[in-house]
DNA sequence: GATGAATGAGTCTTCATTCAT
DNA sequence: GATGAATGAAGACTCATTCAT
C-alpha cells in the first residue's frame, strides 16, 4: 500500500509533541506542537484526529524506541544478572540520552487518557525481557512475584535513579550501578 | 464580625479537589470542584487566591495528613529495621486507605506549578524519618548513598507496591510485607 | 430629622472613591473605594443603593465644591469681565488644587450613568453666575449665544488651560492669565 | 495559502466597535462587538491580541480617517485664516458627519490604556496643520503659546460646538460659523 | 448599622477542531 | 494534502450586590 501523507512531517509533529510536552506538561496546546514542528495547525490534525489519539500514539513510539534501545544488543544467552543488568544499564542510557522523552513518558503515567490499547502496545515489545524473567523466576533466581511486579519496580527504581543520575551528573555512574546492585537485591530470591 | 471564613468550607473545597483531581487529573475546572464542594464558584476564590495557589494548599495538606499518619506511633527507640518497617507499613497502609490523596499526590510530582516553598513544606514534617536513615547510614546499616535518594526510592517502591495492592486486594498484605523486604535488601549495606 | 448613619463615613467612601477613580478610572471596583476608606465592602451600599447611585453622588458632592469654590467672594457688583475673571480663576485655581475632582469630574463627562437629575442638580449652584452671563448678552457685552454654549465653551477652555498649568507648572500663572483673554475675545461681542 | 486574514472582517470588527463603544463606552464586553460585526467571539482575538490592543488600533484608525478629512483639500497656499477656517470647518464637520467615531475619540481622551505610541500615531498625519500654525505664530499672527496648547484649545472649542451643533441642528452652521469666529479671536494676537 | 463571606452572572481569553482556499 | 482563519465552548477569575452574623 502507497504510504500516505509524509512520515517526515509525522515525526516533526511527535518530535515537537515530545519537546513541547517536556517543557510545558501534556496540557500544552496543540498550536505550540504545529508551530515548533514547522507546520500548519490544521496539518496536526490530518495526521492525527485528535489531541488525545496524538499523545496516545506518541506514548507508542517513544515506548518502541525504548523497546529498541533495551532490545538492541540483548544477550540472549547470557546469564540472567547479566541480562538484568543489560536490561537495566540500556533503560537508564537511554534515559540520559533523552531526557524529554522519559519525561514525557512519566507524565503520561499519571494521564488519564491513555487507552488500554496503548498501553498494551506499549508493553509488547518487551516480550524478550518478559521472558528472562519468566525464567529467572522458574530458576529459582527471582522471587515468586509476578513478573509485572518485577517490571513496575524495576522501571520505578529505574526512574529515580535516572533523576539523581541527571542532579549530580559526575556521579551518574555510581548511581547507575549502585541502583542496579540495589535492584538485584531487591528481586533476587533471599537464601 | 460578620461570618468568618469557615474552615469547613475551606476543607470542603479541599476535600472536593481531591476527589476531582484523583478522578479527572489536575487539568479538572475549579467549576467541577466548587459544585462537588457544594459552594458557588467564586467562593472557591475567596478561599484561594488562584488555582495554583489552591492546588499548592492541597499539596501541603495532603502532605501533612501522610507525615500525620507516618508519625503516629513511631517507635523512636526500636532498631533501625523496625523503624523502616514502620514507616513502610504506615505509608503504604495510607495509601491504601486514601487512594484519591495518594492519586493527587501522584499527579503532582509531576506537576510543573508547584512552588520551591511548597515542596520544602511538604518535606519538612518528615525530619524524624530523616533523622533514622541517617542514623542507619552512620551506623552502616544502609548504603553510603544521600538520604534522598534512599528516601526517592522508597517512595518509588511503595507506589508501586500500593498499585499492586490495590489491583489484587487479597494479596495486599503479601506484596505489603514482600515489598518491604525488597526495600530492605536493596539498601542495606552488601556484607 | 435625625441624621441617619455617619455623615463622616460617608464623606470617607466618598473622598476615598474620588481617589481611585482618578487613577484608575470609573470602572475600578467597589471593593477598591472601601478599603481606601477603610470600611467593609458591604457598608458601601448602606450609604449607596448601586455603585452608579454612588457615582452620581459623587458627582454632584464634587460639582457643589466647586460651585462653593467658585461662589465664595463673588464680586456681584464688579464689572462683568471682573466677575467673569473671578470665575475663571476660581475654577481653574480649584482645578490646580484638586486635580483628583478634576480628572473624575472629566471622567463623568464621557459616562453613560449620570443620571439627567444629577446633571441638572450639577448645573444648579451656577446660578449666580448663570445671571451674570445673562446679563452680559443683555448689555450686548457678550454675544448672542445660548448660555449654556458659552458656559460649556469656557468650561471646555479652561479644562485645556488646567491641562497646561498642570503640565508646565512654573508657567501656570502665564496660562491662567493668557487663558482667561482668550476667552474674553472668544466671548465678547466684536465690534 | 489558506483564507487570509481579510481587509473586511478587520474593519467590520472596528466599525462594531465604534458602535458599540459610542452607545455603551469603552467598558462593553467584546462579545458585543463580536456579535455586532457578525462573527465569532473568538475571531476578535485572531485580528488584535488583546481587547486594549484592539482599543489602540481603533483609537488610530479613527485618527487616520479624521486626518484625511481634514487634511483633503487643505488650501496650502491660502492665508492662515482660510487655512485654519478650512481644519475648523472640516473637523466640525466631519465630527457631525461621524458622531460615533467622534464619541469614541472623546472616550479614549480619558482612557488609561492608549500607549504612548498611539498617541503619537495618532498626532503624527496632523503635520501640515502644525505647520500652519508654526507660521502663524511665528508671522505673529497668533499668540505666542506653545503649538499644543492651541491644538488643544481648538480641539475642546470644536467639542463643544459640535454638541452643540448636533443639540440644535437647525442652529448647526451658526453654530459652527460662531465657533470659529470665537476660536480665531481667543487665538490672535491682540493688538 | 457594620461586617465581609457568599454568590453567580459576566469578562476576557484560550484552544481543539473544522473548513474554505 | 497543506494552510491558517474561523469557530464557540469552556476556563479562570472578577465584582456588584446580598445577607448571615
Amino acid at each position: 500500500m502507497a504510504r500516505p501523507q509524509s512520515e517526515d512531517k509525522r515525526n516533526a509533529i511527535l518530535s515537537a509533541a515530545t519537546e513541547v510536552f517536556a517543557e510545558r506538561g501534556l496540557g500544552a496546546p496543540t498550536s505550540a506542537i504545529s508551530s515548533t514542528a514547522g507546520v500548519a495547525e490544521g496539518t496536526l490534525f490530518t495526521y492525527f484526529k485528535t489531541k488525545d489519539e496524538m499523545v496516545n500514539a506518541l506514548y507508542r513510539e517513544i515506548k518502541l524506541e525504548l523497546a529498541d534501545a533495551m532490545m538492541s544488543g540483548f544477550p540472549r544467552r547470557a546469564s540472567i544478572r547479566n541480562r538484568l543488568q543489560h536490561v537495566w544499564n540500556s533503560y537508564t542510557g537511554w534515559g540520559i540520552a533523552n531526557p524529554m522523552q522519559q519525561k514525557v513518558l512519566q507524565q503520561m503515567g499519571v494521564w488519564s487518557g491513555l487507552t488500554e490499547e496503548s498501553k498494551r502496545a506499549g508493553t509488547a515489545p518487551f516480550l524478550e525481557i518478559e521472558k528472562t524473567a519468566e525464567a529467572a523466576v522458574a530458576q529459582h533466581v527471582f522471587q515468586d512475584l509476578p513478573l509485572e511486579f518485577i517490571a513496575a519496580a524495576m522501571s520505578a527504581l529505574a526512574d529515580t535513579t535516572m533523576e539523581f543520575m541527571r542532579r549530580q551528573p559526575k556521579q551518574a555512574s555510581r548511581y547507575q550501578s549502585t541502583g542496579f546492585e540495589m535492584l538485584w537485591a531487591a528481586v533476587c530470591r533471599k537464601k
